[in-house]
DNA sequence: GCAAGGTC
């Protein structure tokens, strides 16, 4: 019989596929490591016949680079060395019993049958297992599965059809690491080095000034952010407002227009709305409406509405998942995935939900008929499902606050994919005034549906307006011109700034929440309550977003969908959404590199995304590792040695600012030409 | 004392 041992690349993996093969798998366990277990059965392949089979698994990657001895301290070569200097791979220190369950396994087999997620990740993955497992048994036949579910049927069909794993995408990722470690580190130290002194630090240790591929770029989004802020000019501008009496109800009408910056032109259509007198209705709709249920649960949109509505950060957010689904209660919480397979048994999950007190009586609703398949989004990362609950767990037996919130939200939002849209009926009124067209927009609301188990959406009825007819004429009671002012947006707040970093690339589902943690712990931004604290600030916030510009205006009160900003959050008092103000240090290292190099700042999204074409190029062999990673140093050395030119000129204005971290930005950037 | 990416 021939031994295969096959490798994913986490438990989890490892344990579904590994019964899904063998009906029931005898489960072994490893010395030095709890979570990783043998899997042991016999397997009928196609290509090898009746085999003994190993499934194992790792838990991510194993293997860790670093600059060789020589170059490891800080202070044992110039910053500038790490472009070239010699790279070591070794096992990462707390993975050696993985890497000796590999190799004590490889030994005897006779096929490596690699199961690593397919993405690029899971490929270089899959390279360093088979390096590891080469090294032991030679002889070894490598490939790998192709699965992109963990369905019973596909995973027997991967499992007879092997491939072999793909070199260029583990490429791609290895010029990735190659890259990332080089800069980052050139750069850190040299900046670290360059201004740390700078900075106070009473008694504790000196504070690293790190620079990195992703963290930058974030931080970049936050100061953009706070100059815009800073830098807002409110603009008048005025506008029309009609009211009208009808049958005990004062139905207010908005002003086609919005509203216009120039006075004299909306003095001039006042008068003519005067002089008309009267009103006439051109149109009066009322029309069924809905409001759409929410899409399957992604990482992403965890993260934004736990920031937003859960007063807990993206990473607590993320850790707690993390710990809800190694203990079960929910699925695989990095997922880019926002549509269910068509063969899962949704209603199964839902029937566990029944017997909890908050939401069991509307998941029983669902069981007996009111279910509705969830929608589909866009994305499907043929990995993994979108996060659901797999397993019904009461709150007491939850550890703490967090995990309830959290296990809460997975269920909720679950069962509202599994429900029905909400259901109102619209009013549209449309009256022409002077030539002026005015509208009052109405909403009731006849089946919440959904929302019933979904109070982190609002859609509420508004007055109910009169009744219309078109052709009617009347007599406003109330012709007013008012003016108002633009207001500066808010400062970024957390579910925006993941939003942004989702939208550019910066980051993975999975690290996001890390590199946002990352800019609060090198003191370049810090964090408070929207619209609280005393810190810093100046000018005009508010609500944010009368978006200006023309006549396009605000279109004020309408009763439906909720729009951008990130208010208060829903009435049971869970609000209280973080945003983020760069610190001095923040801002002068935004500023300073934004001056360095006008094709390569190192703030700027778009170079991740670059990053991003060129592993791609890779991938499809139009470029090759070796060429992705010089090309690169080139770039980046040129703006490594400008900065360390000038560096000075920073030096000298960072001491001009008495405290450069800490504390929330106060000083408008000094001199822009001078700094870097 | 540096990065970002996996995952426990």
């Amino acid at each position: 019989m021939a031994r295969i041992l096959c490798v994913a690349e986490k438990p989890s993996i490892a344990k579904a596929v590994a019964n899904h093969l063998a009906g029931r798998a005898r489960a072994e366990d490893v010395r030095g490591i709890q979570w990783v277990k043998n899997y042991k059965f016999d397997y009928d392949f196609p290509r090898w016949g009746r085999s003994s089979v190993t499934f194992t698994c790792v838990a991510g990657h194993i293997l860790q680079q670093d600059f060789g001895e020589r170059y490891r301290a800080w202070k044992s070569c110039q910053p500038q060395e790490l472009f070239e200097a010699p790279i070591e791979i070794y096992v990462a220190p707390d993975k050696k019993p993985v890497a000796a369950n590999i190799e004590a396994q490889a030994r005897y087999a006779n096929v490596l049958f690699i199961w690593t997620d397919c993405d690029r990740e899971g490929e270089h993955i899959g390279t360093e297992v088979r390096d590891i497992a080469l090294k032991v048994n030679p002889r070894l036949e490598v490939c790998r599965a192709r699965f992109s579910n963990i369905e019973r049927a596909h995973i027997i069909q991967a499992a007879s059809s092997p491939v072999p794993l793909d070199d260029r995408q583990a490429q791609a990722v290895a010029a990735r690491i190659e890259l990332d470690l080089r800069l980052g580190a050139a750069f850190t130290r040299m900046q670290t080095l360059a201004l740390q002194s700078l900075l106070p630090h009473q008694g504790e240790p000196n504070k690293v000034i790190s620079y990195g591929s992703c963290q930058f770029p974030t931080l970049g989004f936050v100061v953009d952010r706070y100059l815009r802020v800073r830098n807002f000019v409110p603009e008048p501008f005025w506008y029309i407002k009609v009211a009208h009496e009808k049958d005990d109800i004062t139905v207010r009408f908005t002003w086609k227009r919005g509203h216009l910056f120039d006075r004299l032109a909306v003095v001039i259509i006042f008068e003519k709305c005067l002089i008309a007198k009267t009103a006439k209705v051109t149109k009066m709709l009322k029309k069924p409406t809905k409001k759409w249920k929410p899409l399957p649960l992604t990482t992403v949109e965890l993260q934004k509405m736990g920031s937003r509505f859960l007063r807990m950060t993206s990473q607590e957010v993320m850790t707690t998942a993390e710990l809800l689904y190694q203990k079960g209660w929910i699925s695989y919480p990095r997922t880019e995935t926002d549509q269910f397979d068509k063969g899962m048994d949704l209603k199964k999950l839902v029937e566990k939900q029944q017997q909890d007190s908050r939401w069991g009586p509307f998941a029983q609703n669902l069981v007996n008929g009111g279910f509705s398949q969830p929608r589909d989004g866009r994305n499907n990362d043929k990995a993994h499902p979108p996060i659901h609950p797999v397993n019904y767990v009461a709150p007491h037996a939850l550890d703490d606050n967090r995990q309830r919130k959290v296990y809460e939200f997975v269920v909720r939002r679950f069962l509202a994919c599994c429900s029905e849209d909400a259901v109102g009926e619209a009013t549209d009124v449309e009256i022409d005034y002077g030539g002026e067209v005015f509208s009052a927009h109405g909403l009731t609301v006849i089946a919440r549906n959904y929302l019933d188990v979904y109070p982190y959406d609002k859609w509420e009825s508004s007055q109910n307006l009169p009744v219309y007819t078109v052709g009617e004429t009347f007599e406003p009671t109330e012709a007013m011109m008012h003016d108002g002012k633009t207001t500066a947006p808010g400062y970024l707040t957390e579910p925006e700034l993941i939003g942004l970093m989702d939208a550019n690339g910066i980051g993975t589902d999975a690290t996001m929440a890390e590199h946002i943690a990352k800019i609060k712990e090198r003191e370049y931004v810090v964090a408070r309550p929207k619209g609280g604290g005393a810190a810093g600030d100046g000018g005009g916030r508010g609500g944010g977003g009368q978006g200006r510009g023309g006549a396009r205006g605000g279109r004020g009160g309408r009763g439906g969908a909720a729009t951008g900003n990130d208010g208060g959050g829903r009435g049971g008092g869970t609000g209280g959404v973080q945003e983020f103000i760069p610190t001095t240090l923040g801002v002068a290292l935004i500023e300073g590199y934004d001056n360095v190099g006008i094709e390569t700042s190192l703030s700027k999204p778009f170079l991740r995304k670059e990053m991003e074409v060129q592993m791609k190029a890779i991938c499809e062999g139009r470029s090759t590792r070796n060429d992705v990673v010089q090309q690169n140093l080139e770039q980046y050395r040129a703006v490594f040695v400008r900065t360390t030119q000038q560096i000075n000129v920073l030096k000298a204005v960072s001491t001009v600012i008495p405290t450069l971290r800490g504390s929330p930005h106060r000083i408008v950037v000094v001199d822009r030409s001078a700094v870097l």
